[in-house]
DNA sequence: GTATAATTGAAAATGGATACCATTACCAAT
DNA sequence: ATTGGTAATGGTATCCATTTTCAATTATAC
């Protein structure tokens, strides 16, 4: 008998088609990003995973990181704080496209939606014309803003 | 006497005014970004510094470049490639501020300056727009393509 | 000069991420 | 059911950029 059940959410198709499998530990790293509701690091998905299958390893939290974002289910973000953080990709979940707010006092991180039009017909102009003049294949981009959050304003 | 001419460039002021001393180590740290053309490490401006003031350590070259991040004079870059790139800053130099394309094959940097305008203007936009609406203090923002070089994309 | 605080550099420590490698799970074909 | 090939796993060791520590040196104020 499999010691993996596979489950019928909707990756399960993107992990066949792609000739992937979908363990057990698979499955409940994307089940810790589906209901996560911050931008997780590959240790605060350990910790999850770990409590309910403690024999997951850290390890393969990493590697599992590495193919989701290959797949594209996945986004890798580093806002400077010195690890990695994930969080499903836009076009994964129904989730509106987004870009952030990065407190450099806590670390805090906001997502923000407006102006995400203006800012990707932009981006999209940019993207035009820079691949003519340098000759140079463009496949993402970053809009983000540093500052300070309402509370680390009023502290010090 | 002094071990340490104090050099007469536009950053001495800076530093005197800081209440900060410009020792050898800092004033050559200084003249290595002056003249970079690409963005160095912390170890290529160690490397540098190193074939002129064989005794000038890494860890002062770390510690120096936070300083002058913090004096506001260099500007400390983060490209993904694990290590942090510093370059001097805009308003530093009479550089005309730029944006990156960073290559993800090969690691290569492109400063543009095209667009620039229209970029800050929208930015400009936002940021009033999101301090309003998070109440959170805006300090800096980043705009940045990834995508393949000329060269990366006839490899493979 | 002497006092005082800033600055330095070598070595050790840190910490996130990766490499390694023996083991295990899965699957298709006997 | 058994087998053999390949994918996936997890613990450990390792990597490597950056920080920390601390004693020694240096610059500035007195
Ligand atoms: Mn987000
Ligand atoms: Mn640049
Ligand atoms: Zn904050
Ligand atoms: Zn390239």
């Amino acid at each position: 008998m499999p010691k993996y059940g596979r489950g019928s959410c909707w990756w399960a198709g993107r992990f066949r088609g792609g000739g992937y499998r979908l363990t057990m530990p698979r499955q409940s790293i994307l089940e810790v990003l589906d209901n996560a509701s911050k931008h997780l690091s590959a240790e605060d998905i350990y910790l999850a995973v770990h409590k309910i299958y403690p024999n997951v390893g850290l390890t393969t939290v990493y590697r599992t990181l590495d193919l989701l974002v290959q797949m594209g289910l996945v986004s890798k973000l580093d806002f400077g704080d010195g690890r990695a953080r994930y969080e499903l990709s836009e076009s994964s979940k129904g989730v509106k496209q987004h870009h952030h707010l990065v407190c450099t006092g806590c670390n805090r991180v906001i997502d923000y939606t407006d102006f995400i039009d203006e800012e990707i017909k932009l981006l999209g102009r940019i993207e035009k014309e820079l691949s003519k003049k340098f000759n140079f294949k463009i496949t993402n981009h970053l809009i983000r803003f540093y500052g300070l959050c309402n509370e680390c304003q009023n502290k010090k």
